[in-house]
This record gives C-alpha cells, structure tokens and sequence, in this order.
RNA sequence: GGUGCUAUCGUCUAGCGGUUAGGACAAAAGAUUCUCAAUCUUUAAACCGGGGUUCGAUUCCCCGUAGCACUACCA
C-alpha cells in the first residue's frame, strides 16, 4: 500500500455533532498523523429536507476546540483546496456525470414509483424489496419503453435512478477491523441513488463518487454503515474504479450506559451528561443542548477519555496526549464490540487533567467564575487565589465545582449545614468559640504555626478534645464539615475576618 | 421477519493454546486527619451456553443464545 494515505470526515449538517460522530472523527485524525497522510472534512448534505441552519459552522468549531486538524476542505484555507468543492450540494454537475454514466453502462435504471406506491407495495407484500426479483413489476425504465420514459421526464414527472443490483453474487468486502466479511447481493435492494426531486444524489453515490474523485485511500466510518458497505462495493466495482477502492473499517458504536442500543441525546438528557462536544442551540426547535465544553470539560480529557473507548494498546497505559494517540494508534486494536459510554470516567480523567495544571493556570480560569459569582477581583491577591485554588484543586473534576467547594474562603457562611451542626455543633460549643475568641484576639502572629502552637495547648489544658473544638471552629468559618485544613483556612481569611465569623456564629447559634 | 456484526469483572479493557485471568473507572473496608476530599493499603468482582480440534482451551472452528446494527427518494 504505497498509496498516500488520505482519510475524510463526512458528516452531514443536521444539528450538532454526536460525541460518536467526534471518535470517528478522532480516529480518522489519528490514522492521518500517524501515516503522514491528509485529514479532510466533507459535508454531506445531499438531503435537502433536513439541513440544519449552524450545524456545519459548529461542526467546525467542535473539531477546533477538540484539537482535530483538518487540512482540506471545508473550514480550510482555498489554496489548499484541489479536491473541492467539499460540500456534497456544490456538486450537482459532478454527479450529474456520473449518474449517466451508470446509466449508460446499464448499471442503473430510471424509476418513476411514486413513494405512495412504494409504501402501498410495503403494504401489500411482505418484506417487499426492490431488487432483480420485483423491479419488472414497477413503474421504470426496464418495463417502459425509451419513448415513454423520455416522455415522462420532459412532462416534469419526478423519478429517481436506481443501482441495479445483479442478484445471488457473493460481495467480499474487506475490513480492517473485522477481517473478510461475504454478503450476498440477493439481500441488497436497488438503492436510489439521485432523486429528480432536489436534484441530488443520495449517500451512496455521492459517498462513492467523492470518495474515488479525492482519493481517499481509507473510509474509517460507524458500524451502522457495514451492511452498505457491500453495495459501495458494486458501485466501485461499476464505475471501473476497484483497483483504487479505498481500504475499509468500520468502527464499533458506542452505546448507552444504561440498558441496551446506540447512545442517544436523549440518553445525555436522561442522565444528566453531555453528548454533544459543543453547547448547542437548535434554532429550528429553539432547544438548547448541553456540550462538553460549556459543562467544563477540558478538550484533552475529552480526546483522552474517547480514544479509549473503543481503542487500547498493549499495556495499562491510560492518560494519553494526542501526540502519544498519533504515535500509539492503530485500526487493528480498535476493539470490534461496541462500548458503553461510561461518563463516570469521563470525569475522572477530567479530574487527572484538571489536577496537572499549574495553579497559575487553574486561578486563571477560576477568575471568571469568581465575577460570575459577584466577587470582587481585588478580594484577595493573585498569589492568595492561587494558594487556593492548588489547595482545593484535588477534589474537583471541574474548575466549575471550585466555587462550591470554597465559595467560604470569599463570603461568609449565611447558614449553617444542618447535618454538619447536628454532628458536629455541642452543647458547649457557644462557650468554647466565646473562649477561643478571647484567646485569638490578644494573638498578632497568625502564622499556621503560631496559631497551632497557641489553639492545641490550650485544648489540652481545658480538656475540651481537639476534635470538638476545631470541629465546631470549622462549622464557624465555613458553615460546614467540610474544606481544607483550619490553618490554610485562618491564614486566608486572616485575623479580622476569622473573629467575625466565630462571633457572628455564637449569635447565630446560641439562639438556636 | 431477513442479513450482517459482536460476546472477559457493573463499566472500559489486557490477554493473541499452558497465566494465581492483569489494569483502570465505579463500589466496599481500613489507615490517616479537626471535617470533607485527596492519598495509601486492602477487598469484592468476569472468560454467555453446548459441542468439537488439541496432551491442554478464555484464546481456534461449528451450533445455540443474547445484544447491537442495517433493512428509506436519511446519512
């Protein structure tokens, strides 16, 4: 295979990308680098009726924010364009070529069965195919005459052109993953391949036509496409072009975390994750679904966590940079079952990406959300959010989970976790704190020594219990049993601070 | 219904004829700590069933079963 390897990505536009469109995508990036060979994008709207308005934009964006390079196509630069034009609908005269070709050599045929007759031949017998063994009992240019047929298309009558498939031959289609699968033509319908009506082809053709015409040396596509790939077979086969027909592999779904069948935006909704690597807004429902990105999810962790499902190299090796993908990737291991989409450790490697930023890094992303939430930007100094945010970073998946886990360290509590009080808030507290307040007001240095120095004696010489005291002292400055350690917390919000909460807590909770 | 694909812990998977069937997520327990996490240690957890082939099958073959996909003038 001295070919130049070059892959493509062909989704259509009917709303945002599925985060099983993205593995594909990723794959066929992937397989590209590592060979030195061309990503392409090419979109596949040959279905006029269900265009959606923004999606090939987002589509775009996706793969941006994801890190997939495209280097032809749609979205790139025109010079680097020779294959073009990218988008199946610019490409009517293209196909126009290649429907009559098919035509003439016999390959195809003009069918004029309206789809009510269709449906009412559904109807009336079962398991009703159009192939070799009904296709003289309908409405086409095999049962008319030339006149007649010319007739009818001069007249306007709509119609479709159809492969026509010659029937009991065994179809090898070879794939990477699966090895030699045999189907027989018998099981093959004659698919449409272009409709008068909008005047463009349908998948197939187009698939096979722009696929030979840019050189495509491998289709790495979804599972739901290998029982076409025997067809696509006999379409290169009848266009003379099976010498350069492009090697195959299909790739395994990915399904449900739940139950059983392909994952679903439905199934995000249902279970509160996203399936979409964008927010987006579907202009024609006005509905608005969730994506990766604006749930907080690093691009990496989501690369990371997707090339793994579905692909895995010899060893245990799980954190992966798209680097390390390129040079460990490969079809042959890319295993043949589907996957149950695990978003539980979507947020795990979440968390082990968010965990190797820098606290610079994390702070700077931490910022946003700290206006968000009405904070001021001078509350503290930068060094100061920093020390924070290294301080809390090791127990969020997301930096958006921050603000929860330390929203104490800018606003004082206004209420008091009920659980944390009834565990951890006694009968002596109110004294204890009114003790510990009289104490920390004479002391000036408020260092995390000095203060353990000065707190943990005198709990012991009051045998009042270190767990007791420094329990209820918590609950007074963050209004729950949780956060870090006391001293990080004393030194950040410093004296004043701290003496304010412990006494507005003994208010509030003596009352009680 | 037809055709095809697939089948190892709950999940993602390693294994490519001989292993105490390994790792990770999730779960549980313990250690630690002023709390919650984190961390560390530990535990529990799998070869779909039946036939072959073989000295020996999780691994190769066949059948069954189950799951999934496809079966449009959608991709």
């Amino acid at each position: 295979m001295d070919r130049k390897v070059r892959v493509r990505f062909a989704p259509s536009p009917t709303g945002a990308l599925h985060i099983g469109g993205v593995r594909t995508a990723l794959y066929n990036y992937l397989f590209a680098r590592q060979h030195g060979g061309d990503m392409l994008l090419r979109i596949e709207d040959t279905d006029s009726t269900r265009f959606v308005p923004g999606a090939e934009e987002y589509i775009i964006e996706a793969l941006q924010w994801l890190g997939i390079e495209i280097d032809e196509g749609i979205g790139v630069e025109t010079d680097k364009n020779t294959h073009g034009p990218y988008r199946q609908s610019e490409r009517r005269e293209i196909y126009h070529e290649y429907v009559k070709q098919l035509l003439d050599s016999g390959n195809a045929y003009i069918a004029f069965d309206t789809p009510q007759e269709l449906e009412q031949k559904r109807l009336e017998i079962k398991n009703f195919q159009y192939d070799a063994s009904t296709r003289l009992m309908m409405r086409n240019s095999l049962t008319m005459s030339e006149e007649e047929v010319k007739a009818k298309i001069e007249s306007g009558e709509q119609y479709v052109v159809r492969f026509k498939v010659t029937p009991d031959e065994d179809v090898h289609v070879h794939d990477l993953i699966r090895g030699e699968v045999v189907i027989n033509s018998n099981i093959l319908d004659d698919k449409v391949l272009y409709k008068s009506a909008d005047d463009l082809p349908t998948y197939h053709l187009a698939n096979i036509v722009d696929d030979h015409l840019m050189e495509i040396s491998h289709v790495i596509r979804g599972e739901e496409w290998l029982p076409s790939a025997p067809l696509h077979v006999l379409l290169y086969r009848a266009f003379g072009w099976e010498d350069s027909m492009p090697a195959f592999a299909h790739l395994p779904l990915l399904l449900k975390p739940d139950g059983n069948g392909k994952l679903s935006k439905r199934d995000g909704d249902r279970l509160g994750f996203p399936v979409f690597p964008l927010e987006f807004h579907d202009q024609k429902t006005g509905t608005v679904s969730s994506g990766y990105r604006e749930s907080g999810y690093y691009p990496e962790a989501v690369i990371n966590f997707l090339a793994l499902l579905g692909w895995h190299a010899t060893g245990d090796k799980e954190i992966y940079s798209m680097q390390e993908l390129i040079d460990d990737f490969s079809l042959e291991r890319v295993s043949k079952a589907g996957a149950k989409f695990d978003f539980e450790k979507g947020k795990w490697f979440n968390h082990q990406y968010l965990m190797a930023k820098s606290d610079r890094q994390l702070a700077q992303e931490f910022l946003p959300v700290l206006e968000a939430h009405g904070i001021p930007e001078d509350i503290y100094p930068l060094p100061t959010i920093e020390h924070i945010v290294g301080l809390m970073k090791e127990r969020v998946n997301f930096v958006s989970e921050l603000w929860e886990q330390c929203n104490f360290f800018f606003v004082a509590p206004e209420e008091y976790d009920e659980k944390s009080l009834k565990k951890r808030w006694k009968e002596d507290s109110p004294r204890h704190m009114q003790e510990l307040l009289c104490l920390l007001q004479k002391q000036d240095d408020w260092s995390a020594q000095a203060l353990d120095d000065l707190v943990m004696p005198w709990i012991e010489e009051q045998q009042y219990g270190v767990g007791i005291v420094m329990n209820a002292f918590r609950i007074c400055l963050v209004g729950a049993a949780r956060g870090p350690h006391i001293w990080e917390i004393t030194g950040v919000l410093g004296k004043e601070e701290t003496l304010k909460r412990v006494q507005t807590a003994i208010e509030k909770l003596t009352t009680l």
